[in-house]
Formats: structure tokens, sequence, C-alpha cells
RNA sequence: GCCGGGGUGGUGUAGCCUGGUUAGCACAGGGGACUGUGGAUCCCCUAGCCCGGGUUCAAAUCCCGGCCCCGGCCCCA
């Protein structure tokens, strides 16, 4: 017999798991909720076109692809933003703008398994579609910002960054391979520094530019420390405009009354498929080797290359495998407790004393107390024991005598005291000592 | 796709280097001692060498391949 294994970089998710999820989900899902963000789900699978429409034929060798029966090339999401943007060029076109959808769901992305990354992963995301205005960056960093609050975490910073002006930085250095240098610098962290100024000669860059190289990536902290050092450095009037944007950005970030935790950081590149402008990513403090827990940023483009007419838009998304590790790590979740409160244990084995403890299980189940009866038909010491493995409050006991009387026995397992009351009266009972 | 480390009952492990009893231990699980009282004790039971091939009289142990896990690279939409 052959055992059948979990498929790989995939997770069984069990009870102690879940209610984690659950917890930090729901948290959230408030917050999105409170911003006015309606959720929404897509089909687990899309045509694979979708996603090379997007991001290039490459992409195939990072998705679940596979031929349906009737020939269909299809693959697994790998996020959901090529989906919302479909749906959007489907339907939603001539609907009042903005659109502002949420989901929380499961990924897929064929990859090797590492720290922090699973080939099935979940992500809760909002997409804000309809408005070029930096209002909707700041609303959608802004509320980034808060969904980690709203779980806890407090040593985190959200970094922004700018797809337009490390296209005009590429632009003033001359280089014509602008993503293989910002994916270089995009590596800038992993590196020491004679490494990287290695690397830089081997693309092809003199002292002067390296030095360059170095005063963006220094363009990192608040923005009244960094945008007056961007300006001396980016002189075009594209870079310009962008950075005016940023200054008011940030100025709205404060109205927001979360800046504390946004950064300027231009060495952002967020790997550049389809990015248009803006794009933060979130970094918490961990020694776990998780990088970004999260990030997003402007598609101005994507939607006409889904063959919808030109639609701004920008969104992000979170990662809950990498964030529920690191809430763990620094202790932030609270203490769940997981199964019944009451277990109603009986004695005998005939069929009306069954019966009875079932009834008196739906009496609590009725009034909303978790409760179980002992379907192993357990003699009593070893159900006491057993109810005191799931960690039950109290213990229904259903006896011979008390079921001539009509009564049950209720023991508090903390205490082990012990009361007969009438049936009728039971869940009273129970409720006060719960 | 590439590189490094690993894989022994459900869980955690001993054994592997240096091949040789019936693969040991702990916890968990089921039953019993105990036909109305738990967190205890005792007894019994269940259950394992990731898969395949090779070397050998003999493989958990040595060799090769695969799968999976952990981590790193590439990539990270």
């Amino acid at each position: 017999m052959v055992r059948i294994q979990r498929v790989k970089g995939t997770r069984d998710l069990l009870p102690e798991d879940m209610i984690k999820r659950r917890y930090v989900f729901e948290r959230i899902r408030e917050v999105f909720e409170a911003y006015g963000f309606k959720e929404i789900l897509t089909p687990t699978f899309e045509y694979t076109k979708l996603f090379e429409l997007r991001s290039g034929e490459e992409v195939v060798e990072q998705l679940y692809a596979f031929e349906d029966k009737g020939g269909r090339n299809l693959s697994l999401r790998p996020d959901l933003t090529s989906s919302v943007a479909r749906l959007f060029v489907n339907g939603f076109q001539t609907a009042p703008k903005p659109i502002k959808w949420y989901y929380i769901t499961n990924m897929f992305r064929y990859e090797e398994p590492q720290s922090g990354r699973l080939r099935e992963f979940w992500q809760a995301g909002v997409e804000l579609i309809g408005s070029s205005n930096i209002e909707a960056d700041a609303e959608v960093i802004a509320l980034l910002i808060e969904s980690y609050l709203s779980t806890g975490l407090k040593e985190f910073t959200v970094n922004v960054g700018n797809r337009i002006l490390l296209d005009e930085f590429a632009k003033m250095l001359g280089v014509k391979d602008d993503i293989g240098l910002m994916r270089l610098i995009d590596k800038k962290d992993k590196m020491k520094r004679e490494e990287f100024v290695k690397a830089l000669q081997e693309f092809g860059l003199n002292e002067e530019d390296i030095n360059k190289v170095f005063t963006l990536i220094e363009l990192k902290g608040k923005p009244d420390d960094v945008l007056p050092k961007a300006r001396e450095l980016f002189t075009s009037k594209i870079a310009k405009e962008e950075l005016k944007k940023i200054e008011e950005l940030f100025e709205l970030l404060k109205a927001y009354g979360i800046e504390d935790y946004a950064l300027i950081d231009f060495g952002i590149a967020r790997g550049f498929d389809y990015y248009t402008s803006i794009v933060f990513e979130a970094i918490a403090d961990n020694d776990l080797g998780i990088g970004s827990i999260g990030g997003g940023g402007r598609y101005d483009n994507l939607i006409e290359v889904f063959g919808g007419k030109p639609t701004p838009a920008t969104g992000f998304a979170i990662g809950i495998e990498r964030l529920i590790p690191i809430l763990e790590s620094k202790r932030l979740l609270p203490e769940f407790k997981i199964g019944s409160d009451v277990f109603v244990a009986y004695i005998g084995k005939e069929l009306g004393i069954k019966k009875k403890a079932i009834e008196v299980t739906q009496m609590l189940r009725k009034a909303k107390i978790r409760a179980e009866y002992d379907i192993q038909g357990r003699k009593l010491s070893k159900a006491l024991n057993y109810a005191n493995s799931i960690g039950a409050k109290v213990v229904i006991i259903l006896g011979k005598k008390d079921f001539a009387e009509g009564k049950v026995t209720i023991r508090d397992m903390e205490s082990g005291e012990q009361v007969a009351v009438p049936i009728k009266k039971a869940v009273e009972e129970v409720k006060k000592m719960l």
C-alpha cells in the first residue's frame, strides 16, 4: 500500500492553525470593510493566457499550468490582480469609480519552497480601480498599515518607492537594461558593499554612476530628510512631478494618522512586471528569514493590456503565511480555546440513558454552549480523563440514580465540586459556571 | 531549474560512522485492573526503518536514482 503524501509546498492546516488564521483574517477583513472595500472572489483557475498577457510567456514556468479535458490551457491563479482586472474589463468598465474590492483567498505558484514561501499560500488584498489621484495611493497604503496594526503588529514599516523615478534614474545613467539594474539594486541588502560595487562595475557603470547608485539607495527614510536630497539627484521634469506627488502622498498619510509607519525607499523595485508608478512593500523586523510581508503598487497599464479602456488602478496583497509566524514569534496572537466547554458523560449502556445524554447535549448546544457527549461510551473515570484532556470546563454526569430522579450531576472540572440539578435547570446552571 | 543539510510507529528520538539477535525508549492512542468520579499507578494492545535499484552470506546502517522536508540561489507578479 502506497501512502499518499501531501503535495510538495502545501500545508495541512489543523484546528490550532485555523483558529489563528481566522482571527487574523477577521481583523484584516474588519479594516478592509471599514474602508469601504467589498469582498469578491474570482475562479481558482484562469486561462494561462491571462497571466502571459500580463507578465510574458516565461511566467508559465512559475505557474501551476495544466491542460484540462477540453484542451483548454489553464493555470491556478498566482495572485488575484489579473483576475480582478479581467473581471473589471468584462463587466465593470462603466461602473461608478472608484471600484473598491477586496479578497481573502489562496494562490498558487510553482516555485521551490523555502522560508515563507509555499506553492499554495493565502493572501488578503485589495484593488482600487479607476483613480489616478495620489489620494488612491494614500488610501491603499493607509489601509495596508491599518491592516497590520489591527493584527497587533507594531514593528513594521511600509516602504514606498516609485517605478518612474527608477526609470528616470536608469536614463540618467544611460543604462539600457533598466530592469537588470533594478534587480541589482533590489538585492543591495543581500550583498556586502564591495560585492555590490563589483556587480555594478560588471554592469558597466563607472565610478560616478556608482556613486549615484549609492545616493539613490541612501534615499531612504522620512520624507523630510529624503525629499530634499532626491530633488538634487533627480533633475528631469518627469522626476520632479513624481517627487511632488510623493510629497503630497506623505502629507495625506499624515491625515490618516499613520505616517509613522511609512517611509520612502527609492531602491524598491518589486518585480517590475506591471507596476507603473508608486510601489510599496511592508517589512517587519524578524529573525525567521522572512522578507516582505506584503506589498503592492500602482498598475495603470494592466487593464488596457487585457483589452479594457485605459484605467488606472492600485492595490496590495498581504501574505498570510508570512504574517502569522511573525505575529506568533512576537506573541501578538491571543490564546485560543478550541473544543467543547461541556462534556456529557453517561453511565451504563442502556439506550434510554444514551438518549437522555444526547437530549441534554442538545439543550446545551441550542443555548450556544459548545458541548459534546461521549460517543465512545467510556467508563466514567476514562470519560473524566478525556474531558480533562480536551479542556472541558464542565462535565455533566448522567447516571442511573440521576436518571431515575430526572436529574443530572454537574461537575466543575477545576474545583471538582458537583451539584445535582433537575435536567430542566442544567443549562442555566452550566451557564453560571462557564 | 540549481546548491547544501536531512527523512526510523501519530509525535519526539536511540541505533547508522564501524552492516550481523525479535529495531530500543518516551509521549500520544485503544482496552483492562475499576458496574458512579479526572489530571495517578500497573498490565495488555495498536503502530515504524520515505520509495526503487545495487553491493553483500547478511542492509535502517554502505552506494546510486527518485520523492518529500528544512534552508539558500534563480525568481518573487
